[in-house]
DNA sequence: TAGATATATCGAAGCGCTTCGACAATACAT
DNA sequence: ATGTATTGTCGAAGCGCTTCGATATATCTA
């Protein structure tokens, strides 16, 4: 492979040149740097990312921290992932891809302190999050998909009010009046993660504010679970008419339970789920209405913001909140 | 941070000793390679990865390549990509993403030019790959998830053959005799898709050796395309008592087909998923019976291979295939 | 016991870049 | 005309490592 060292030779100037006229940190003729890209086009030139990153000190690569893969990952983590690294692509980034324990901060320090990355991005924050704790400490640039306690650092997340209103002013206007919100587990929210915690919040105040009646259970990610939570649900409750779901794989084992007893859905019962992809919600028959997240976005941002962090173009902390949108299915219809 | 240099001054040796003392390719006395590590150990030093991959041209980063994102990826990617990031950093590699058109190499020339990485992961390998012969040309190191026409390279791979076998054998347990196949799309057949085609392949031979009745069809990855073709094919054939696909989205398609005949599932009609998670397996009501397919050990095994080849331990091009594995759900029973 | 071999260490030359300081040569004020 | 910026270029130092060759001592071998 042609150095700069060759693309130098070959337009007939020094190596710093060539270098200023590649970064632009210099000015150069025009003359000159029409040579120089002449001669880095003929020779096929790409510049070393290694070398520039020892030299310069940003290797331009960033990092998405994966939550361990145990917890099962799902579409969602997925698009974040792919979205990223095309976002940090089309900014001549690279991103690589660090599956450390959300709760044990020393692995993520001695990665940082590697030097091998310029940023990281974080996803699934938690209440008093100790990766962020760390990264703050060490002083070390990084974005977020989700947020901080204190609406601090940089982030981009859903915004699960307006998702929570969504979907509940639909069903409202579906006529339901009494609505199940399935949750996901109870640790999770005492864990302070951050959908769990907001999505409980929003669905109360939607309550009050609407003045229906609404129900919030926590479930854990199991069809079992869903089925298990729906029945006592429904025995303390059977005017229930409606379930909000954010917990994806409770919902199999609602739709098992409302099939044993005969319940139509949507006729005797709507399900939608929320923050579940449209993918999820087609393979699911009926197809589910849900608010569908926008992943993408969110991946893309979250890398976006770092890197505007990372060059200096950041006016303050930017603070996105992105909402779901609604995609009806058939598992939703008018209230018995 | 610490550099090398400080780690040699503290502990009165030379630059190139300590180096020495890391990596083990020179002898170190004992006395002095303890005397190294308590002084890297107290400097909390850490290897520069820049300065090392560009001194050494070996920088210890792999690529995944992504298929294209529009293409909508699975569970199953994902876990290719979170198992092989898993896998490298246990080798002390870094795994970085790359999104690259399956079918244009152009953009996967550039970015291996550019000296990055050591090596690459390919999945989604199709007939006569132009990435694969790209490589090749290249001479550049990569594993696949997935084979290339003749059978080369290092790989790893389901056992589609057996798979196929399995789960035929499973339903012949159960007396169905007149059995469906649903393959994906006929365009990724005609693209020479592995999956595709030895699927296809297996079918028909099972089909040929046990003497029942078999039909292949293929269908776009939709539930409305499912629908669509398993109406068709039951008009033709009614005395279909089995459906196997390796199309994940034609299901809910099939299913609601079923449901509007009345048929019951799986008392009129079996359905059985091959190379489907039993996580989207479990988001179907009744539960899908499956192949679940080894994706983590996919993933974590084309890594693998990667490594021991660019690290020269390699004996030969190892080829592995791992068959997917029963799960039994609730959509399978004796024929009617 | 001389020469070959293995062991243990050092110094220096790079890997391919960025960036600082220097130095002309021109342009702009006063 | 004189000093001050600005423009355009070069050389050299260095980023933090690996690795080659040299050297010095200790260990065999015949």
């Amino acid at each position: 492979m042609a150095t700069m060292l060759d693309v130098a030779k070959k337009a007939n100037v020094s190596l710093s040149t060539v270098s200023y006229a590649i970064s632009g940190t210099r000015p150069i003729s025009e003359e000159t740097r029409q040579r120089i890209f002449k001669a880095m086009e003929e020779l096929n030139y790409r510049p070393h990312p290694l070398a520039r990153g020892l030299a310069s000190k940003r290797s331009r690569i960033l990092a998405i921290l994966f939550p361990a893969i145990e917890r099962g990952l799902g579409l969602t983590e997925l698009e974040f992932v792919a979205n990223a690294a095309e976002a940090a692509s089309k900014s001549g980034y690279h991103l690589v891809l660090w599956s450390a324990e959300t709760n044990d901060p020393e692995e993520l320090r001695q990665l940082t302190q590697q030097g091998l990355v310029d940023g990281v991005i974080l996803m699934e924050i938690h209440k008093n999050d100790r990766r962020v704790n760390l990264l703050r400490q060490l002083d070390f640039p990084f974005s977020m998909i989700g947020r901080y306690d204190d609406d601090s650092g940089e982030y981009v997340d859903i915004d699960f009010h307006q998702t929570i209103d969504e979907i509940m002013t639909y069903l409202l206007n579906l006529g339901h009046k009494n609505i199940a919100f399935f949750n996901q587990s109870k640790s999770s929210f005492e864990a302070g993660y951050g959908p769990v915690v907001r999505t409980k919040a929003a669905f109360e105040d939607f309550v009050r504010k609407s003045g229906i009646n609404g129900y919030t259970v926590f479930c854990r990610p199991s069809p079992q679970s869903g089925y298990e939570k729906i029945n006592a649900l429904m025995g303390e409750h059977p005017d229930i008419t409606a379930v909000v779901s954010m917990n994806e794989r409770a919902i199999p084992g609602i739709m098992r339970a409302a099939a044993e007893h005969g319940w139509k859905v949507p006729g005797d019962l709507s399900i939608a789920a929320i923050v579940s992809s449209v993918k999820m919600a087609e393979m699911m028959v009926p197809r589910l209405t849900t608010m569908d997240p926008p992943s993408a976005e969110l991946g893309r941002i979250a890398t976006e913001l770092l890197i505007k962090s990372l060059e200096g173009n950041c006016d303050e902390s930017p603070h996105i909140l992105i909402p779901c949108r609604l995609d009806v299915g058939e598992s939703t219809g008018p209230a018995a």
